[in-house]
DNA sequence: CAATGTGATGTTATAAGATTACATCCTATG
DNA sequence: CATAGGATGTAATCTTATAACATCACATTG
């Protein structure tokens, strides 16, 4: 391969296409979980017209690690910390009264899920952890 | 109350409505999980007609303990041990391949949840927690 | 350059999951 | 009987997700 076209992001895992872009800045600038739909509500100045669209975009999204899904909400965040490889095992703390996630990877977690799926003898492939409740500032409230 | 209606289940805790019975008796006979409208078409020969019969009863079956719903398949599944009240922290292993789920309660879990949501500033309510990967028959093949 | 393959995109239609709104029915209980 | 609450029936609608098909951009290769 030749080294003559240039690669803006190359520190960047993987680069990403102008959906992918824009899907993923939807979801950086809201610090909350979106729909798909909601994404595509605040694409469409930007020509984006179609749920597909924003699906396709989810799902390389998703696979590169930079956008994980919430399947208690059927929503979609941001990751918290981009770059990092070290996704093994996560878990979300999500307030039911504002919307607040907290993206948590906690090692001794993820080896108790291991556990209890070898004890269930399943060969665990991944593991969907949300916790749903108030978060401080709401049960202040 | 006069006692000439007999009610047959009350050894049970609640006394089911007709609807109630007949989604629970789909999920129970099925061993896996069903989504509501799988559950709709079991039981369009008893007369049920509409999504909403079917959400209704789910709800209450819910409430009772009677009924899990897995977040992460948009399914219902029986609880595997009906009349246990201990249902402070459950997690299923999901087959991906067979569909096949395994309810689990273990209470180490539970702490390392409540720990967790705590770190995060969490009053936690309740957890999703439901394993992917594959059983060990369908590893085996 | 032409031919080709691959991945991303655009568009329409449709499937699948869940809820809102409203009318009705049953059954205590006074 | 009157009536109030819970359960039911029905239609319409809303949200979430995917299927099917045509096209475009770009790199490879002959
Ligand atoms: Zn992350
Ligand atoms: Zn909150
Ligand atoms: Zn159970
Ligand atoms: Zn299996």
């Amino acid at each position: 391969m030749s080294d003559d076209t240039a690669h803006p992001h190359d520190q960047e895992a993987v680069d990403l296409t102008r959906n992918q872009s824009l899907v993923l800045g939807v979801l950086q600038q809201t610090h909350g979980p979106l729909s798909a739909y909601a994404i595509l509500d605040e694409l469409r100045d930007h020509g984006l017209r179609a749920p597909l669209q924003i699906y396709r975009a989810l799902d390389k999204l998703v696979e590169y690690g930079r956008v994980h899904r919430l399947e208690s909400l059927n929503a979609f965040v941001a990751c918290s910390h981009p770059g990092c490889e070290d996704h093994g095992t996560i878990a979300f703390a999500i307030c039911e009264s504002c919307r607040q996630v907290v993206e948590i990877t906690d090692h001794r977690l993820a080896g108790q899920l291991q556990l209890l799926a070898g004890e269930a003898g399943l060969r665990l492939n991944t593991s969907v952890v949300e916790l749903r409740g108030r978060c401080a500032q709401c049960a202040a409230a």
